[in-house]
DNA sequence: TGGATTTACTAAACCGATTTAGTAGACCTC
DNA sequence: GAGGTCTACTAAATCGGTTTAGTAAATCCA
């Protein structure tokens, strides 16, 4: 029903090839004629058909998005700048959520691939296995955020997670605590590992030669990991006096936990988290956090997916890491020394 | 480079047409047929080009959303549905953000129409004009939620603004108060009157037959609104013992002022909000809230658009209602009489 | 004035599916 | 053995663009 080409050039009494050149701009044409073809555009109201012009090009002006969960405010702000992005240069989003399972995160990676995607922005919680970072390889263009691939031929953009780490250790230490617990993901994760060894090196540092401990419990990045892990910690009767977990969303199942055993923060144990996406200075007490560059993530993905140079050989290898910083609240203190947590 | 229809006929010895239609079910074929075509399509690793596809079919099994901020939580948490229920039905979403922009808003419903998405999930935080209504009427298929778009032909999922008002006023008449506040979005919009009738209703039918008075301010939905709005209720000097905020977003913006002007709640000042996407639980004080269905409101656009009857005329003049509950935490007490606000 | 160049286009192939209308051959029936 | 029906397909048009290779006519240049 809508116009197309062939509408337009008969009503401007030119060739279909001649409308679409002067369209996309490979055709210079005099005055008088063009003039004609902006009026037949107007007048018939033509809009060029997506699809045709996709299946013509071979590529989709599309930029695709996978993350574990979108209802997660570390990944919705991530999603907002790549929007922003994206949009920005004319490009559409497409959203895939795969609920950190692998079989859709392949699932989803072929789709973009059948789709002819521009650029994939990818994302997990999970330590994937080769399978994922082969479909990763099989793309033209895809970065890859926030957590690392292993095997993975892609550009890689993460947070600061070793100076996260450090940044609380050191914050810790001069509070004097000496034993603390990291709660978070998968210990197989790179931002896992990264974060309890800058955690242990902050610690270390801090505490001018004193013997440091780090206990890591790991689950998955959600609220109820965050519970179990937190019980885990209390009934294990160990000697921590400052929790670091590795999410908000970890961070609110061991707030929850705490608050239901009486274990005052920041009297009894002190908190750190890692986001900072949620209204963390709003919470009882306001939470000390390292701060994620959520939206700066998402941005410098899109970056390097438009304006990077993909015939580098090069830029599949490049690895950054964005600055995060500690935003000191009041969810630390000097710890308990009266009694055992 | 990948392999194409013509390519697996080829390898199948057979006409593209019967593999086509082989594999789209519209042909049955003897086993022995059957088995070649699978095998083809094994060996060549065969998968058909999405915009061809496309192109021939006049539909993109494509799900649009469109939202004002993606990084808003309320909008998050229907992402997320909307996403789960349009991707257990093979659909794609793509995702768009207006910034509460009318630019924006035409633009990308005119996308959709181009894309011949198969439905359009719409919500705006404005009160939109014509133009938009008249963009919505041009899609074959959308539903509008979370906020009304007058005059559009369209399916419309709210939550159900005045009984949470009403639940509000109730529950603020029970502690006595007779002087609310509602800090919300443009007062043209649906749900700003909604809630403000629901609240003075709700205020009136619990106080008895005393006076009481509701006053509005607004603005839009995001933290700034809220500061600015609470610096000028309290500014106005006005005698209000309770605010009633339209979004968690505003209820940021009012905690902050309230605090850095020393405001405490609930003992000062009573809040309650209206969203209930975010940790308000955690907060302090735990903060009483209407909750939306947020995630059942994407959930049932979904559904509207994939099940709905779209050959019934009257579906465009649908309009739905889902319960909200009231969530009673600490942000609510008896109003301080010894002292004006 | 005749060949070279430039201007202003166009014919037709192509991207990769879907689908309508049809056909060749086997079998069945009377 | 003629006509009808059924099986197993296929030819070719179509969706709506882009692009390569080319052409007719006008202009330039010597």
């Amino acid at each position: 029903m809508p116009a197309n080409l062939k509408d337009v050039a008969r009503e401007a009494g030119l060739s279909p090839a001649a409308v679409s050149r002067h369209l996309n701009g490979s055709l210079d044409l005099p005055q008088e004629t063009r003039a004609r073809i902006e009026e037949a555009v107007q007048r018939l109201g033509y809009r060029p058909n997506p699809h045709a012009r996709r299946l013509s090009l071979g590529r989709s002006d599309t930029i695709t998005l996978i993350v574990p969960d979108i209802a997660n405010p570390f990944f919705a702000a991530l999603a907002a700048t790549v929007e922003r992005a994206a949009s920005a240069r004319g490009m559409i989003v497409q959203l895939h959520a795969t609920s950190n399972l692998e079989s859709r995160e392949i699932a989803v990676l072929e789709l973009a691939a059948d789709h002819r995607s521009d650029g994939v922005v990818f994302c997990t919680n999970r330590r994937p296995g080769a399978a994922v970072a082969e479909a990763i390889a099989a793309l033209p263009r895809a970065v890859i955020v926030d957590e690392a691939v292993p095997g993975a031929s892609a550009p890689q953009v993460f947070a600061d997670n070793a100076q996260g780490g450090y940044l609380a250790g050191r914050h810790l230490a001069e509070w004097r605590h000496r034993r603390v617990a990291y709660l978070g993901g998968d210990p197989m994760l790179m931002s896992t590992r990264q974060r309890a060894e800058g955690l242990e090196r902050g610690l270390r540092e801090g505490s001018e030669g004193a013997e440091v401990g780090v206990r890591i419990l790991s689950g998955r990045h959600d609220v109820a990991t965050g519970r179990a892990l937190a019980t885990a910690l209390l009934d294990s009767g160990g000697d921590e006096t400052a929790i670091f977990v590795g999410s908000d969303e970890i961070a609110i199942g061991v707030i929850e936990t705490l608050r239901a055993r009486g274990v005052r923060i920041p009297q009894d144990m002190s908190l750190i988290s890692f986001d900072g996406a949620r209204a963390l200075h709003l919470y009882d007490p306001p939470i000390t956090a390292v701060r994620q560059p959520a939206r700066r993530l998402g941005e410098r993905a899109v970056e390097l997916l438009l304006d990077g140079d993909w015939d580098d050989r090069t830029l599949p290898e490049l690895v950054e890491y964005l600055p995060v910083e500690l935003v000191e609240r009041a969810s630390v203190a000097a710890p308990n020394t009266a009694e055992p947590g």
